[in-house]
RNA sequence: GCGAAAGUGGCGGAAUUGGCAGACGCGCCAGACUUAGGAUCUGGUCCCGCAAGGGGUGGGGGUUCGAGUCCCCCCUUUCGCACCA
């Protein structure tokens, strides 16, 4: 055995003989309980980073763990090979997306395996391929015949960094969430959806199943859903006719309503300008309102603006006409567009109001109080301490029990009715962009939109666009790709020549991972039905809502066409936290990033993941230092030392293994053996439980040093090599979820043919974990004054004896009244005196 | 503005249920071995104090024999939501 420890030289021999092994290989047994461990898959930027490193050792010592415990562990690895960076750098260099993508994924497969993870390769799979993205296309034929996947012209966030629509979730405060500082701007675009509102209930309804996910993450799906519960009122225009339809969640306020606020894309809008004596005026009102608009979200704090239109809508509920406002904070995409004010009850109404001389009345009170003459802001009671005045028949109700009441006699007389809005829009998914998967639809003048027929796929993607990077999808301006035959009538027709957004390829691949080869449906039902759910994803926040919603959303879908017998396919979610440095996300501009592909070239994969693991707990943020590395790589020298010089000096003695309890252990030796078994405890209960992998590793360390501590006991014969063994032992087995390379190397050297991941994990002994002797404190009136030691489980009367009788405590109480004596066995005394 | 989480040595972080605050590591100090050390090993390292002792977990109050941990108020930071009617 090599007296130096030479990571490179032991991560490459272990690499080459666990893939010799097929170590990681796991297929589906039906005898065998199985365990999913899931990481997001990269996209193949070029280089794996840390933060790739940091979540997939997270997974890794996980899914060496469960393997260790016994599972049938699937522990896959893919690629998100779509997307846009691979076109850019194609459009910059005119060499071919497909010629990044391969590229980078082979640079960083090699990378993702000299880091030594437990993937099974054979699983391996890329979203950019045809054999995978036709059953993109086969997902969206499924959709588009469910009425799922729709085309509509509508109004769509533009990302002029990307030249490319963008999902409503990848707007973040108004810009594009790849350009943080590039606002998105608006466009008129016909667009395919898919309809994810469909599933609004579900989504929310089933997070009741999603108990082991993180709570925040399901409140940001929450509040994403956005479900409201409320009522439709349906106002009318005086002196036209004409409908406008209000929602509101506050119908008990209405008879407060003194004025109807409309978006400024309101299709009344025209209309009243039509009718208008001075529609010029008022055209031009309407442009400044768009102007100021809610939509521009880069502004933070919008001022209140509106302006009159002339026209008044009558309140069917009390006959009261009110005028029109257009108003620059009304959403044309939420309820109704338009929405009755009520100053006195909404806070922003009434702020409105406040500026606008708008009137304010009051129509909810304190159930047993007074409101102010004069308001200072909106009085918003909605439960059984407000009642109702002002209201007509009403009057007297609470606000919940009006709502329920004024509903009904709206639908009753025809001029309203209950409803459930969300704020969830429709996943817009078409992108003007090459790399992606062709949207398997075609144009006819005949029949007009066709869908391309499932055995006609995969529409596959032309290799010979020319990519600029500007406006249109390049597709279009492949004439072998746009022009085809019409599947229904064999006439000349075009191909849709949008792609499909790449959160469509990640929304079902961890399925395909389960037979990643078939080729005549999506997902093999007999593997799926085997594997799934996923027992534990692994991945950043960052998705709580884009990848985690619409993953959700496709196994719904999955379920109703009959390919999943499930609701939800995640049963546990852990987000961990990012690799920073010097406070601040590693990043190219800001220069400080650090490159795995260095840092395991300096010290060995082993030492860069044992970092990680250590430094911080994973769900938090972890500050990279260049020093604290260090420590990492100094502590798995010190181990191979160990046990390259127990190796070498103690072949006879070690033959005699010997971990049994009783009295012919010295205390050495049961000081040894309880610490080897508090260590195996402290990490069982981890890995089983907070995951704070930050003290396991301490743990082991603490193993480390106590062992290190009595070699010299060892030596001189007071330590039996039997129980010198056990210890050591065990702390290689525990290393192997964290070091892995190393581990197997000194696991070798002890004498073992088998890898550890082979090895059953141990239970640990409670017996042997327990501390014989315990040092405990006495506290004089909250003061620490003196320790005793005694022996664990020692009867209360006796520890109280030998604390009151304790040299240092009688010095302290000096002659003072004891008043109460409070003793907590194995952990306290605490004396009150006067 | 609303909601959530957090605030502990010079630094990363320990302290599952209220019970010795600072485990483990980094850094720093001293020493050993060395031609040398950025290798390795040993010891020390919350603050004040020679000591006895005192103080100490963002600030203030409270409950308790006992509070980093529970309760109230305030401050700061991070994250999420921010006109969703």
């Amino acid at each position: 055995m090599n007296p130096v420890y030479d990571p490179q030289q032991i991560e490459a021999k272990w690499q080459k003989r666990w893939a010799e092994a097929k170590l990681f290989e796991a297929d589906a047994d039906p005898k065998r309980q199985k365990y999913y461990v899931l990481e997001m898959l990269p996209y193949p930027s070029g280089d794996i980073h840390m933060g790739h490193v940091r979540n997939y050792s997270i997974g890794d010592a996980l899914a060496r763990y469960m393997w260790m415990q016994g599972y049938n562990v699937i522990h896959p690895i893919g690629w998100d090979a779509f997307g846009l960076p691979a076109e850019n750098a194609a459009i910059k260099s005119g060499r071919h997306p497909s010629e990044f993508t391969f590229s980078y994924i082979d640079r960083m497969r090699a990378q993702l395996q000299r880091a030594g993870f437990s993937y099974d390769w054979r699983r391996e799979i890329a979203s950019c391929v045809p054999e995978y993205y036709r059953w993109n296309q086969w997902f969206f034929l499924k959709m588009y015949e469910r009425d799922l996947a729709y085309r509509k012209k509508s109004r769509v966030n533009w990302c002029p960094q990307c030249e490319t629509v963008l999902a409503n979730e990848q707007v973040v405060n108004g810009c594009c969430w790849r350009h943080e500082t590039t606002p998105v701007v608006e466009r008129e675009l016909e667009q395919w959806f898919l309809k994810i509102t469909a599933y609004a209930e579900r989504l929310l309804d089933d997070m009741k199943e999603l108990v082991r996910w993180p709570e925040r993450v399901l409140t940001m799906q929450q509040n994403w859903i956005g479900k409201s519960i409320g009522t439709f009122v349906d106002f009318q225009v005086d002196g036209t006719g004409e409908p406008l339809r209000v929602f509101t969640t506050r119908v008990d306020t209405i008879f407060g309503c003194s004025a109807v606020f409309i978006a400024p894309e309101h299709p009344l809008v025209e209309k009243l300008i039509a009718w208008s004596p001075d529609p010029g005026k008022l055209r031009a009102e309407a442009e400044r309102i768009k102007a100021s608009a809610v939509r521009a979200r880069v502004e933070v704090d919008l001022a209140k603006q509106g302006a009159a239109t002339g026209f008044t809508a009558r309140n069917p509920y009390n006959s009261e006409s009110v005028p029109i406002w257009l108003a620059n904070f009304v959403l044309m995409e939420y309820g109704t567009g338009a929405v009755m004010a009520v100053p006195a009850h909404d806070q922003r109404d009434f702020e409105f109001a406040t500026a606008h001389g708008v009137p304010i009345r009051t129509v909810i009170v304190p159930r047993d109080g007074h409101l102010p003459q004069k308001l200072e802001g909106a009085y918003t009671e909605t439960g059984s301490n407000g009642k109702l005045v002002n209201s007509g028949p009403y009057d007297g109700l609470t606000p919940e029990q009006a709502i329920e009441r004024m509903t009904r006699d709206a639908e009753a007389q025809g001029f309203g009715k209950g409803t459930v809005q969300y704020r969830l829009r429709d996943w817009g998914i078409s992108r003007q962009r090459y790399w992606g998967t062709p949207i398997p639809i075609v144009y006819c003048d005949n029949c007009g939109i066709i869908p391309v027929p499932e055995k006609d796929l995969p529409v596959l993607l032309p290799a010979n666009a020319t990519l600029t990077g500007q406006g249109q999808s390049p597709l279009a301006r492949v004439p072998e790709f746009v022009n085809t035959h019409c599947p229904n009538c064999d006439g000349p027709a075009r191909r849709e020549t949008d792609t499909m957004d790449t959160f469509v390829d990640s929304s079902w691949y961890f399925y395909r991972y389960t037979d990643p080869k078939i080729a005549t449906a999506p997902i093999n039902r007999e593997a799926v039905k085997y594997w799934f759910p996923v027992d534990q994803y692994i991945g950043g926040i960052e998705h709580a809502i884009l990848h985690l919603i619409y993953m959700r959303f496709f196994t719904k879908v999955m379920q109703d066409i009959g390919l999943v017998d499930f609701p939800e396919p995640v049963a546990r979610l852990f987000n961990q936290g990012m690799v920073i440095k010097d406070s601040a996300k590693m990043s190219k501009s800001r220069g400080n990033v650090v490159a795995p592909t260095e840092m395991f070239a300096k010290y060995g994969a082993d030492t860069v993941r044992l970092y990680m693991l250590f430094a911080a707990p994973p769900e938090k943020d972890l500050d990279w230092s260049d020093e604290a590395i260090e420590g990492a790589a100094r502590f798995l020298g010190r181990v191979y030392r160990l046990v390259a010089k127990y190796a070498a000096a103690s072949a006879g003695v070690r033959a005699a293994p010997n971990a049994g309890t009783g009295a012919e252990l010295s205390p050495e030796e049961r000081r040894l053996l309880r610490k080897a078994h508090q260590t195996l405890r402290h990490v069982t209960e981890d890995m089983e439980g907070r995951w704070h992998f930050n003290t396991s590793v301490a743990m082991c360390m603490e193993l480390a040093n106590e062992i290190i501590d009595l070699e010299a006991a060892f030596r001189s014969g007071k330590v039996f090599g039997g129980v010198f063994t056990t210890a050591i032992e065990h702390l290689v087995l525990i290393l192997s979820l964290f070091a892995p390379h190393i581990a197997d190397e000194l696991w070798e050297a002890l004498g073992h043919a088998e890898p550890l991941l082979r090895v059953p994990w141990p239970k640990f002994d409670p017996e042997l974990a327990k501390e014989e002797e315990l040092e405990i404190p006495v506290q004089i009136n909250g003061k620490l004054r003196s320790r005793i030691r005694v022996a664990a489980g020692t009867p209360e009367a006796e520890i109280r004896a030998r604390a009151l009788a304790d040299e240092r405590v009688v010095h302290h109480l000096n002659g003072r009244q004891v008043v109460k004596v409070i003793v907590v066995p194995d952990k306290l005394v605490s004396i009150v005196a006067k």
